[in-house]
DNA sequence: GCCAAATGTGTACGCCGTACACATAAAATA
DNA sequence: TATTTTATGTGTACGGCGTACACATTTGGC
């Protein structure tokens, strides 16, 4: 037993080892079944098997510990949506390179939402302390963010002659709407639960929507 | 004093005369100013001036209470769509009109969704306690939810042609989906507090989308 | 080996939702 | 009108939450 008392594992020793990191997983894993809402300090320490206010030698409130799975969370929404454009053949066409980026960074998006609801809800839950620089997003893979994935996209479709330039001021957001609106209804929403290849087949359409309407 | 004790006053007697009515008019102002985690049921009480197991009586548990709110709320929603479609002038050709519809629906909820965010919030907060028959929403005044009123302006403009039949099934979800989402960014997302002008200038793009795209 | 900094513990407070027994006013019944 | 039932508000209590403050223990630098 060369290490012991690592994360998850209730330690032995006065000393944890890594108690943020075990802090964080464990605020991972409540986000993931059931939001930003079920993040709970209190729960987190017994997680980690430590008394409740070790958590704040790590994290200055319980919205500190949300703010750093929100972190993750985003940062996991990046890699979905890189996911995907790494899919796309470096050899197309440009403007069809550049239409498949913009369905990629969607599709990811959406994968995601429907795969980790609860992560998602707590990527992407503004209502309460959105300061400037975590929002929109925070770090990917690639150091982008799922908004500049989206922005970047979005310029080699405007590069690539498919968006008209006196239309591509806002544009960002105006995809970034469709894509969250329906990540939304199927996450949580009404259309959650939905079978797998419907799902497919409205974002699909919702895409084509956005592709053409933009 | 005919009528003493009505909603907000504090009540000197041991009735209160109308408590449910109370508690809802105190828990909308709460969601009006924060969500639905702002529905504090031991703050309701005590704006309504009575013990907090008093809420016992008219609401089975707090959940009960934003239950009663969201009804409200989506009400309200409901409401603001059908000014919206009461603008439009009725002698304008079919097709027109149909369009028109669909644009009236979604700049009411646009619209209501910047006006009282924290109320729309409640409206459509999934996430928790969705059943059935509350879903996707509850009665409006001319007895039809938000969710109702979308889909005749749909099914006006595929009666008017202005939708193939093919793309019919779904169509709900999708104009849903964007003006959801662009109502997200711009009540509690990165777009709040954007210009009025900005604001409308981005819903009407977004409609254009949607009808363009659809 | 000693001291200071880092990290976990103990105790405590005021919020919250809510269960259960009790009090009182209004309505139904006689 | 007098009495009983029912509706509605009160009192007390419990456990869970976030978190403030003082204390204990370990670790690392001198």
């Amino acid at each position: 037993m060369t290490e012991e008392a690592k994360n998850t594992a209730v330690r032995r020793s006065y000393r944890h080892g890594d108690l943020r990191r075990a802090l964080l997983d464990a605020g991972i894993a409540l986000a993931r079944s059931g939001g930003p809402d079920a993040v709970v300090l209190r729960e987190a320490t017994r997680q980690a098997g430590v008394v409740p206010n070790a958590a704040y030698r790590h994290f200055s409130s319980r919205d500190d510990l949300v703010r750093a799975v929100r972190a993750y969370a985003l940062s996991q929404v990046a890699i979905a949506m890189e996911t995907e454009l790494a899919r796309i053949p470096a050899e197309l066409p440009p403007l069809a390179f550049a239409q498949a980026s913009v369905r990629a960074v969607g599709t990811g998006y959406l994968h995601y939402a429907h795969a980790e609801p609860g992560l998602f809800k707590t990527a992407f839950f503004f209502h309460e302390n959105v300061d400037a620089d975590t929002d929109p997003a925070k770090a990917g893979r690639s150091g982008m963010n799922p908004f500049q994935l989206l922005s970047m996209a979005l310029e080699r479709l405007a590069t690539a002659g498919g968006l008209p330039p006196e239309r591509r001021l806002g544009a960002e957001y105006l995809a970034w709407s469709a894509v969250h609106g329906l990540a939304l209804l199927v996450s949580e929403g009404p259309l959650h639960g939905m079978p797998e290849v419907q799902r497919q087949m409205l974002g699909q359409r919702l895409l084509d929507m956005v592709e053409k309407g933009l």
